[in-house]
RNA sequence: GGCUGAAUGGCAGAGUGGCUAUGCACCGGAUUGCAAAUCCGUUUACCUCGGUUCGACUCCGGGUUCAGCCUCCA
């Protein structure tokens, strides 16, 4: 049975979703006004494991995931960069669409943008008005008061007091409490406006979300996830907001992951220590990416470098190194007990490492079957597969993909063929000398060379 | 200062009250013309101080260090 660590009760909990078979899960997406970098990489792929695996494990699963489109940020860049709103959104979303394709993702059932949901966050804010849980301002901007919210503090485990005795914001004499935060923002001349009943203005970030989960799948979700750093203020009021307009309980499970830190420190675009997703694929494919950020679970701070991407290489390498030759074919039978120890694993609140352990186990086996040609080597082979599968790993031909790397080096492979050719006429006539200068020509230009079976393969280093 | 969470072998990274994680790297052996790939084997751990226990890396308490949040942030 699925257990998943839910951050309201920081325990791990037996899943159970509110209604039998089906699952509800809202992710917080991308305020898109930049590039991805490796840290919404992490929120996608983390996000994406655990729609494959509630999926693989028979659930019916409507996966939202938001684009925030309409944001400060986003004014402000456009306004640098001299573009329309619209124009540096699309750019940006079709961007990420890239990435996402690239990080092997799989589309989640809807992508709603802030922008299409405006009415439905103007009517929450109606309601929580009338119920006296939120007030217009002076100023044109409309307040959620956090005090009328009694749970209010319950995600991240603040006390109303203790915020306020921490509180480092300037004091905004608009705001009955220093800790009420916008659910309206009334616009400046130049600023993208919707009509409302509190004047001309746009939506804050928080009300977004509420709007688009409720929206799309109703008042009481199960899974609401996104990046750890987001757990307070914007879940925490998120909550807020629902559960008082609508007084029920808003999401069942919250689920958080951790942050990609460069150096021991959070990578993030205001420290400007962050790598984008295109940087990276420069020099690593994106399924490479995707083990690095599936290396550690989900919930763990993840250091990234060079080095890590470097050993996310290695370890794909090595286990489609067991795949050659070995074709998809779902109709083929599949070890029993790996797949249970698989299942079991991610069941344990999405174990990954454990899950990829099962994985080197496999190849392991594979390999000391002396490969997939083997009745039982076949089907540990096949196993191997279908459990990549389900991390969204290992699909691509493996000797393709082993011998094409990102970095193409100056040899395209027939020419690679040709000299292996030669060399195998070479090695035929024991001219070692000869066969050895091929090979160490092929290997300056990072080609390897497999002598099997009185065959010669060749992979990218 | 407040609220979370973390400290594991050369690196990365799981986990468990007593028994091999796993990957990379290293060392020895097999295989190979030599390599590569592969297989077999060995070596290297559990921040610190106390406590509980027959027994703790694993539970409890103190300490130290680190990270995230308390301001936009995945």
């Amino acid at each position: 049975m699925l257990h998943l660590h839910n951050t309201l009760s920081r325990k791990k909990e037996p899943f159970t979703p509110l209604v039998a078979g089906k699952v509800s899960m809202y992710v917080c997406g991308i305020t898109i006004y930049d590039l991805c970098h490796v840290g919404h990489a992490r929120l996608l792929v983390a996000f994406d494991v655990l729609f494959r695996h509630l999926q693989a494990s028979d659930y019916d699963v409507t996966y939202v995931r938001n684009i925030t489109d309409i944001d400060d940020k986003i004014i402000n860049r456009a306004a640098e960069n001299g573009e329309s709103i619209n124009d540096l959104t699309e750019r940006y979303i079709d961007a990420m669409h890239e990435d996402e394709a690239s990080l092997l993702l799989l589309s989640p059932t809807h992508e709603p943008r802030a922008t299409d949901t405006i009415g439905r966050m103007h009517s929450l804010i109606k309601t929580l008005i009338d119920k006296g849980m939120a007030y217009p301002a002076d100023n044109g901007d409309v307040y959620y008061a956090v005090s009328s919210f009694p749970d209010y503090g319950k995600l991240s485990g603040r006390k109303l007091d203790d915020l306020r005795a921490g509180e480092r914001v300037a004091v905004d004499n608009n705001k009955r409490d220093p800790l009420d935060f916008v659910l309206w923002k009334a616009s400046k001349a130049d600023e993208p406006a919707w009509d409302s009943d509190w004047g001309p203005g746009r939506p804050g970030w928080h009300i977004e979300c509420s709007a688009m989960a409720i929206e799309l799948l109703g008042e009481e979700i199960d899974i609401h996830g996104g990046g750890a750093d987001l757990q307070f203020p914007h879940h925490e009021n998120e909550i807020a907001q629902s559960e008082a307009a609508t007084g029920k309980q808003f999401a069942r499970y919250w689920m958080h992951n951790g942050l990609v830190q460069v150096d021991d420190e959070k990578m993030s675009k205001s420290l400007h220590n962050f790598f984008t997703v295109r940087e990276v694929l420069k020099s690593y494919s994106g399924e490479e990416l995707r083990y690095f950020l599936m290396s550690g679970h989900y919930r763990s701070p993840l250091n990234y470098s060079a080095s890590q991407l470097d050993n996310a290489r290695a370890s794909l390498r090595r286990l489609y190194t067991a795949l050659r030759g070995v074709g998809a074919d779902a109709s083929r039978s599949v070890s029993r007990e790996h797949v249970e120890r698989f299942q079991a694993a991610m069941d344990d609140d999405l174990n990954t490492p454990v899950a990829l352990s099962v994985l080197f186990e496999l190849a392991t086996e594979v390999n000391r079957e002396g490969g997939a040609e083997s009745k039982r080597g076949l089907k540990l082979a096949n196993t191997l597969l279908q459990l990549g599968a389900r991390l969204g790993i290992l699909q691509g031909d493996a000797d393709a993909v082993l011998q094409g790397s990102v970095d193409e080096s100056g040899l395209d492979a027939a020419k690679i063929e040709a000299l292996i050719q030669e060399r195998v006429d070479a090695r035929a006539n024991k001219d070692w000398a000869r066969s050895d200068e091929i090979r160490d020509e092929l290997t300056a230009d990072g080609v390897i060379l497999e002598d099997k079976d009185g065959k010669t393969s060749w992979r990218r280093g």
